[in-house]
DNA sequence: CTCGAATGATTGCAATTAGAACCGTTCTAG
DNA sequence: CTAGAACGGTTCTAATTGCAATCATTCGAG
């Protein structure tokens, strides 16, 4: 039984470090990309999740990092005029983040760039539906 | 065609997401089981990655972070007497790093920490399987 | 109502991390 | 042999990140 657990735990430890950098590589993917458009990686990460208006709060989640992390990434997105702060209807604590027009263009160039040779390009379309459906139930929502 | 291009850039944004928030939540699951052995997540990580005597290049290439990192991280596990660099037999250059016995049976410790309530617990083992045989292809050797 | 708890955002600070520069060692082309 | 490139490790510095504290607003029990 303890050879079990042994090598259940290994394999444990052998799928966190896959996980692990793959999310690296993928970080590194973005940072090359987003670099060649004057961003630093987390800029380009905050770009490609903000798909609409949404909170500073939406955003941090969707990036999994904390909301000071957020404010600091969006003022320097508002500082180059790509973001700004609207005063969300509805709830005057928040702050809706829109994109200016340069940065809704500046999103789609992004888009574009990261869709070259993507990290997850070696996967096959079911596969990377296989690996979404996977992930989604291990991460909590 | 354009619809085509658009969804695919949707799945693999969606994707980068999950896998980037799967890779936090297994942090911050090392970061409060190696917390209640005095390590902070990155000595967590290291102990973890330590399955043998290795190179400094080698545990940070499991880490998935700079050397210099690495380096960082074993002088601290050095401090707590966890770790000691032994001259590399064959190359003097490399250094050994090789678990002392306080270090050995840390690392059991935690090791048995981790196994409990793992994030990738939801996963039945032939759905971890698939899971690394998926990661494995996708992540750069 | 209303008061305490919870939420959304921001700030300041400490810790972690990456990146470049550097030194000693090893490899390799000529 | 012997330069010059490459490798392994360390140091220094700057940037990124998380965490705790704070303020304004909103929610909810009684």
């Amino acid at each position: 039984m303890t050879d079990v657990r042994e090598t259940q735990s290994q394999a444990d430890r052998e799928l966190c470090g896959l996980i692990n950098g793959l999310a690296k590589q993928i970080e590194a993917h973005v940072r090359s990309r987003a670099a060649t458009l004057g961003l630093t990686a987390s800029q380009g990460v905050a770009l490609r999740e903000l798909t609409g208006p949404m909170t500073l709060r939406e955003l941090a989640e969707r990036m999994s990092c904390e909301p000071s992390n957020a404010t600091f990434v969006a003022d320097r997105l508002e500082e180059q005029g790509y973001l700004e702060r609207h005063p969300h209807p509805g709830n005057r604590r928040a702050k809706q983040l829109v994109l200016t027009p340069a940065g809704a263009e500046l999103r789609e160039r992004l888009l574009g760039l990261l869709s070259e040779d993507s990290p997850l390009a070696p996967l096959a379309p079911e596969e990377q539906d296989t690996l979404q459906r996977l992930l989604a139930r291990a991460v909590v929502r």
